[in-house]
RNA sequence: GGGCCGGUAGCUCAGCCAGGCAGAGCGGCGGGCUUUUAACCCGUUGGUCCCGGGUUCAAAUCCCGGCCGGCCCGCCA
């Protein structure tokens, strides 16, 4: 590979900070430092970069990582020195279905859906019936929401419409220059050698629908068509070069060619000295003449789940989550800083009962980019703060550091708080509480207005029980019985002093439950509230109290309380 | 057979490249905020730096040899 440095033995791939050329450097910025000399040294002004991923399954956040994010990185920062860049997304839909079990369960005849085996994924039906195919059902969770991860320039391309464009041309050529690939794959094929006179392209058969199974027989390239013969069901048939697939390798190499690829990070399955990468650019060299693009091996994400266990995301075994369901409870820019503040050959584990804790380095992060806070150590600042900056997508960040209010706090003031209090009450009470300033300024807003339905989401699906409030709408007697007389008759005449109260306001209503347990003995008072927030929320704590009945109406807590009354 | 990542406090991890008093956050414990909290404030607790050897005045850090955990590749993609 033309002598120079191989890119797998760089520091700034396991190393999330880095001197680079004398200077202190974040991993992403001696990347693309290291991007950028290629590149002038190979006289690339224009830069296309390109990510791969084949649908075979649930489209996880861990193909954010590689195939995304770090290429939006690396394009955003290629362009502010100077370089123009495109940055693609390959689908590789033309792969052939495995039929795993973990595949098959998804429909509702497990058994009866071996029959899409060897299928390319486009052909094969969404499990569920309501769309076109399986590609559709996965890429619903995960397409749409790539602009939002990105500086929304991510351009899509499936190689099911490549073969029918440019990847024909490129077939045409490759069967043309059969026996130099044959030699080159073969070298990796000690075993299972191809044969002489192999054509390199695999026709879906007519009959039964495998892309995985046929072998082609002889080609005619003016009329575009090669003759196979299916090895699973016999077939045999003539095939347009638009309806098949080319041997993973050479489709790899297609792509760059079709695309123009310059840069591409691979996944740690392709990594391996002398692997897949390292075959697919020899090919590319030797045979078609290309200068493979620059790369970058990068680790999986693994996933977290609440009892403490990581398992990496897998599409085909549908592990992980996806992006909807990341957005559901959280900001993109969260998830771009945790990417960008690992270093691109670690592992990167997440889970979404974990949001919290992200946030909070998230503001760690955001303090020290602001100069609030050091964490003492150089290289340390510089991580957080670049990270921080990285993560934001189209904007930089505001020019004043936003409020930063506790993402658990959000999610018990988004339970206690109505849905549609939340831009005026919810406000005010962040206000009160010192977590927004007096008069907040529009990030520190948008901070707030973007978080409380996400935390409120949060705590219905990942909150530990102790977090999740909810009121009762009628009291049921299993907990009425749990209350001692003393105790009920007390929350009942608390009933009888809130409901002559002149005011219904968080005030009053503290002051008036401040008098009404003044000089009682801690154990008491700390009974009486136990039983409080029983028949209020069936649990024995929760939120306080006054500002929480405040929101609620009078009547119903005045009945609620008087209720008990024997 | 080959390759990658990790092992430091109960948990999550930083520190290692470039050797110099073992750190942070969270948790626990105690206290405060006139009940509570994965809110806030103050204090405090906490370690065989995986093991063994070597180099050194000095090793979590460098070198050698192991062990453990997670993962990838071995001609599918």
């Amino acid at each position: 590979m033309s002598g120079s440095r191989d890119i797998r033995q760089e520091r700034f791939l396991r190393e999330a900070v880095v001197e680079y050329h004398g200077r202190l450097m974040h991993w992403a910025d001696a990347l693309v430092e290291f991007l950028a000399e290629r590149f002038r040294e190979q006289g690339v002004s224009h830069v296309v970069v390109n990510g791969g991923l084949s649908v075979s399954g649930l489209q996880h956040v861990g193909r954010l990582r590689g195939e995304i994010i770090i290429g939006d990185v690396v394009a955003r920062l290629l362009s502010e020195k100077g370089f123009t860049v495109e940055q693609k997304l390959t689908l590789y839909t033309q792969d052939a279905w495995k039929g795993k079990a973990s595949q098959r369960k998804q429909f509702s005849d497990p058994e009866e859906a071996k029959r899409y085996t060897g299928w390319p994924l486009i052909r094969v039906p969404d499990p569920l019936g309501e769309l076109p195919s399986w590609v559709d059902r996965y890429w619903k969770d995960f397409g749409p929401f790539i602009n939002e991860f990105t500086w929304g320039r991510v351009e899509v391309v499936t190689t099911t419409d490549m073969y029918r464009g440019k990847l024909k041309e490129f077939v045409k050529l490759s069967i043309e220059k059969r026996e130099e690939i044959r030699r080159i794959i073969n070298k990796y094929r000690g075993r299972k050698p191809y044969p002489e006179g192999w054509i390199p392209f695999e026709p879906r058969c007519s009959r039964c629908g495998r892309i995985d199974r046929t072998v082609a027989l002889e080609a005619d390239l003016p009329a575009e068509k090669v003759r196979y013969r299916c090895r699973s069901c016999g077939n045999e048939d003539w095939a347009p070069l638009w309806d098949g697939k080319l041997n993973w390798r050479i489709e790899w190499v297609g792509v760059w060619w079709a695309l123009g690829v310059k840069f591409e990070p691979y996944g740690k399955d392709h990594a391996t000295p002398g692997g897949s990468r390292d075959s697919a650019n020899e090919l590319a060299e030797k045979v078609y003449g290309l200068r493979p693009p620059e790369g970058l091996p990068y680790e999986w994400v693994a996933m977290r789940t609440p009892d403490g266990r990581e398992q990496d995301m897998s599409s085909s075994d549908f592990v992980g989550f996806t992006p909807r369901e990341w957005l559901e409870v959280a900001e993109p820019e969260l998830f771009r800083f945790l990417v960008l503040r690992t270093p691109p050959m670690r592992k990167l584990v997440v889970g979404l009962h974990e949001v919290p804790l992200y946030y909070d380095w998230y503001y760690r992060a955001e303090r020290v980019y602001y100069g609030r806070e050091s964490t003492g150590k150089k290289s340390e600042d510089l991580l957080l703060a670049r990270s921080y900056e990285l993560s934001y997508t189209e904007q930089v960040p505001p020019r004043e550091m936003p409020a930063q209010p506790p993402y658990t706090h959000l999610a018990i003031l988004a339970q206690v708080v109505p849905r549609e209090l939340w831009e005026s009450e919810a406000v005010k009470r962040l206000v009160a509480s010192g977590h927004l300033p007096e008069n907040p300024d529009e990030a520190s807003l948008q901070r707030v207005k973007r978080l409380l339905p996400r935390a409120y989401r949060w705590a219905q699906l990942y909150a530990p029980e102790q977090l999740r409030i909810r009121l009762l709408e009628s009291l049921p007697g299993e907990i009425v019985e749990r209350v001692p007389d003393e105790y009920r008759e007390l929350l009942a005449r608390l009933g009888d002093v809130l409901a002559g109260l002149e005011q219904w306001s968080e005030e009053a209503i503290k002051k008036a439950m401040i008098e009404f347990t003044r000089g009682w003995e801690g154990s008491r008072r700390r009974r009486f509230y136990h039983y409080l927030y029983l028949v209020f929320l069936g649990r024995e704590s929760g939120p306080r109290a006054a500002p929480l009945f405040s929101l609620l109406p009078r009547s119903y807590v005045v009945e609620r309380l008087r209720g008990l009354r024997r």
